[in-house]
DNA sequence: TTCCAGGGGTAGA
DNA sequence: TCTACCCATGGA
């Protein structure tokens, strides 16, 4: 199977790739010799297949080793779409960062779209297991709970996709406790069987037409999901007006604006209200850079 | 042993 | 709404 899909300008698919750290985390996978993003990806009908994508002409093309049929084709172009961001169109953030030094980078180099799971349910999972924990850590939920509850790969029986909600919820909190997911289990657990059961639609979310401002309020409902994590999952939507304020924003505000002196959310804040409904998008890439000079 | 990690929940004001 | 305090895990 093999089918190409078009990017609104401009568009990198390396720059998505390096976006933010989900690639590192399974069924996501990366070669950056020959730059193919790779996913093992459980289609709607149960079959597991796996996805290389590697970009292309004004866009990517899209690989499996198996043949699909119509059906399963549309469902692989819906979701390449949407953990592309494809269809987002960011111009008008690029004339904002144009008169920014720190950002002017962004345009020329299609800086912008974050890398997302094709579900937000996934995305929301692994930004909850990014909370209170190092990186390892997360590395080491997200591969427990995948590689112990997701179908494998029937090619590669050793590689597993991303566990559907019903998988998680039908696991139960004591198999969750066992991966070593700690506090973040019943949390967790809950948000499984919610969305198991249809009690909870997050993937209605995608949907641009709800204010950020109502969604951030119903993922703040949800248990272990604070100011952070729904700043960043809301980012995953494209909505981008609230600032994931974590420690590492407190330090890029206090070493740019305050000398190095210790900061606190509302300095965070007004270091980039400038930005409007483009803030989150500003920081996270003026964060990128300079972690990515630094190294 | 102690401390901390790209926070979250809760009580109390 | 804001603050203080406590919370679980694993690794340094």
């Amino acid at each position: 199977m093999r089918l190409h899909l078009s990017a609104c300008p401009p568009f990198s698919l390396w720059a998505v790739v390096e976006s933010h750290g989900w690639v590192y985390l399974p069924p996501f996978a990366a070669d950056a010799q020959t730059r193919t993003l790779t996913r093992v990806e459980r289609l709607e009908n149960g079959r597991v297949i796996e996805l290389f994508i590697s970009e292309a002409g004004d866009g990517v093309t899209v690989t499996a080793r198996e043949p699909l049929n119509g059906p399963e084709r549309e469902e692989v172009s819906r979701k390449v779409w949407w953990m592309l961001g494809l269809g987002e169109d960011l111009r008008p953030f690029y004339e904002l960062a144009r008169g920014e030094p720190a950002l002017a980078h962004v345009e020329a180099q299609a800086l912008g779209r974050l890398l997302r799971c094709p579900t937000f349910f996934e995305d929301l999972v692994k930004t909850i297991l990014t909370t209170n924990t190092t990186w390892a850590g997360t590395v080491r939920m997200v591969s427990a709970l995948t590689s112990r509850l997701g179908d494998p790969l029937p090619t590669d029986p050793s590689r597993n996709a991303f566990p559907t909600a019903a998988q998680i919820a039908r696991a139960g909190e004591d198999a969750l406790q066992a991966m070593g997911l700690g506090y973040r289990t019943s949390a967790l657990a809950a948000l499984a069987r919610q969305v198991a059961d249809g009690a909870l639609d997050l993937e209605s979310m995608k949907d641009n037409n709800r204010s950020s401002a109502d969604i951030y309020h119903r993922l703040r409902q949800i248990k272990g999901v604070g100011e952070y994590a729904a700043a960043m999952a809301l980012m995953l939507l494209g909505c981008y007006d609230y600032l994931p304020v974590d420690a590492w924003a407190r330090k890029l505000v206090a070493r740019q604006w305050h000398g190095d002196q210790p900061v606190g959310p509302r300095q965070v804040e007004a270091a980039f209200a400038r930005w409007g409904r483009w803030k989150a998008l500003a920081y996270w890439f003026w964060e990128w850079e300079e972690e990515t000079s630094a190294v």
